[in-house]
DNA sequence: GCCGTTTTCGGCCCGACTGTTTTCAGTCG
């Protein structure tokens, strides 16, 4: 792990342990919000620790935090951290993680029955110990039971690419309700974040009760968490899982609502202090005039909101531009010097090249014929094919004398296509010590390189920064495919130092892929950020083996709108002459 | 603990649902 991925946890246990000591709940935001911080950080913060004034220039670390993280990269600990870990075990801190149990229940078992951790609590349980405790009855107690026993089975959230059809497929299902006048997705999966929680949904009915009842008696519903009247939540049944919430909301409000459940949240805490500097207050129902003396929320007092009906008349009220959803996580989506490229993220429509893709001459599933149908089909100009190399043995990967072969194939094909350029490429495996797989001769003969790692994906960090440093470096290669190798959820993959990568990704002219397969989405949305803030060509890849992949392409697009690649930096997205200019140029 | 076009003090986002209790605290998003 980084030390900053390290230093994240330890001010988020400083807040839980605060939280649960019961200190000021702005006590516990400062310090939960330097480790959000923290993880978004792009930056090594070992490299600024020396310098308190580095430290504390970042927005969210003050002169307490700094000092802390200087004290831990000196020191390797925390002083204030260990001596919060006397009062408050690890294993407490775990069971706030529990859902419907937060600090102050947690404090109280802690108390009162001396439950210290996840297992002593089911034990506790299930012995009926729990019984008698004030403020703590029977349904609480069979909650949290519930909790449990789904904590056991699923501890992991929901990739982009399950959520996002299955949230199609629901919201399909409700709009056939009568009365439903309009029905969106909200929350972190129409931000386009990698992985989701949960799935929102909102909707502006005329009938909310024959809504609601369609929602939690929909086929393969397990669970009926919450069921109000303006809010329902239901868990599917495994193998997703996944909960859903629906909310009902007036149709007059419908972008506030928008506004309000799409988050992130921090982006929706700087929404709502622009908004009180304005003498407004910001709700899922409106912004409104603030009214200090009145406690009522404005929209049960009648008032008429100043927007509320889109999102983007609330951000105008507000003074700013429309956000778009992938954006909205306050890293820097207010800063007026950024707001031309907010203009110019790439879009789907955008993206006429396919440059990664796979035929049965080694995995894939299309013929070259059936790949550049395909990719005919889907209006692009060029396409790639890009079979794997021989030492990719599991993959059927092509020794040097089937490539010459594959090569005049593809060449032979293409003569039979007008209207897309075809291109003869291979996906070429980085070996471990950072020699390509095919020599330099062959290499030449290919018009596209994508270079990319498929082994030894538990190097360590600097040989494998060494090991993608050489592929970048190396004079024939054009684009350096999924760079970590990570499976989401599943296998963590390489850690380089992604800066040193981007810095010769710029040095060299090359392009970093986003492999917009939903199990990688590699590179992912932060380090994207960080490449485009640097000034590097990135590339969305599909990287299809089958006709549905090239479906999977607006997850790599939604990851690259989130780390704000601009339609000019995306390869994929050029006019023709320019992308061919740019790959003949490493021939 | 952090922050500042109401700046070095005094603020710090807002509402729904649930369970336990009988007016509200805790949790969540």
């Amino acid at each position: 792990m980084s030390t900053n991925a390290v230093l994240a946890t330890l001010f988020d246990e400083i807040a839980t342990a605060l939280e649960i000591t019961g200190a000021m709940v702005f006590k516990v935001n400062a310090n939960r919000n330097v480790a959000r911080v923290l993880e978004h950080l792009t930056v090594d913060v070992a490299t600024l620790a020396p310098d308190k004034k580095k430290l504390t220039a970042i927005d969210g670390i003050g002169d307490g935090s700094a000092k802390k993280i200087i004290e831990f990269i000196q020191t390797g600990k925390v002083a204030e951290h260990e001596e919060l870990l006397t009062k408050v075990p690890r294993g407490l801190m775990d069971i706030t993680r529990i859902p419907g149990v937060g600090p102050k229940t947690a404090k109280l078992l802690f108390e009162t029955c001396g439950v210290c951790d996840v297992a002593t609590l089911k034990a506790k349980i299930a012995s009926g110990e729990l019984k008698d405790i004030p403020r703590l009855g029977e349904k609480s107690l069979q909650n949290i039971a519930k909790s449990l026993e789904f904590m056991d089975k699923a501890t992991e959230r929901t990739r982009l690419g399950e959520a996002m059809p299955l949230a199609e497929t629901i919201i399909e299902f409700l709009s056939q309700v009568p009365g439903v006048e309009q029905i969106d997705c909200a929350g972190s999966l129409r931000r386009g974040q990698d992985t989701i929680g949960d799935i929102d949904i909102l909707a502006a009915t005329t009938d909310p009760a024959a809504l609601f009842k369609t929602f939690i008696e929909m086929p393969l519903v397990q669970q009926v968490l919450v069921s109000g009247e303006s809010k329902a939540s239901i868990r599917l049944a495994p193998p997703r899982g996944v909960q859903v919430d629906l909310r009902v909301i007036p149709k007059d409000s419908f972008g506030a609502a928008l506004l309000y459940f799409t988050g992130s949240k921090q982006h929706n805490v700087t929404l709502r202090e622009r908004a009180l500097k304005k003498g407004l207050t910001l709700n899922e129902y409106g912004l409104f005039p603030e009214d200090k003396n009145d406690k009522t929320p404005p929209h049960q007092r009648g008032i008429k909101p100043k927007a509320a009906k889109t999102e983007a008349s609330i951000y105008k009220v507000l003074g700013l531009p429309f956000i778009p959803p992938e954006l909205r996580e306050n890293r820097g989506e207010f800063d007026k010097d950024r707001s031309a490229s907010m203009d110019a993220l790439v879009k789907l429509d955008d993206i006429k090249a396919e440059l990664h893709a796979h035929t049965k001459a080694s995995d894939g599933s299309f013929t070259i014929e059936g790949l550049i149908e395909e990719a005919q089909s889907r209006g692009f100009h060029t396409v790639a094919i890009t079979d794997h190399s021989k030492s990719s043995v599991q993959a059927n990967g092509l020794s040097s004398d089937r490539l010459l072969r594959h090569i005049d194939d593809i060449r032979e094909a293409a003569s039979r296509h007008n209207g897309i350029t075809v291109l003869a490429g291979a996906e070429v495996d980085i070996l471990t010590d950072g020699r390509l797989d095919y020599d330099d001769d062959l290499l030449a003969k290919l018009d596209i390189v994508v270079a990319s790692p498929h082994a030894s994906l538990k190097q360590e960090p600097a040989l494998a920064t060494k090991r993608l440093l050489a592929a970048l470096r190396h004079p024939l290669v054009h684009i350096l495919g999924h760079p970590t190798g990570r499976i989401i959820n599943r296998r963590e993959g390489l850690s380089p130092d992604i800066h040193q990568l981007i810095e010769a990704a710029v040095e060299h002219d090359k392009a970093l892929e986003i492999n917009a397969n939903h199990l990688r989405l590699d590179l992912r949305d932060s380090h994207v950020q960080a490449a485009v803030d640097a000034g590097a060509l990135i590339a969305i890849d599909t990287d299809a083996h089958t006709v549905d992949d090239f479906d999977e392409l607006r997850y790599g697009v939604l990851t690259a709108r989130r780390g704000w690649v601009t339609a000019n930096r995306c390869l994929n997205a050029w006019p023709k002459a320019k992308l061919h200019k740019w790959i003949k140029a490493k021939r």
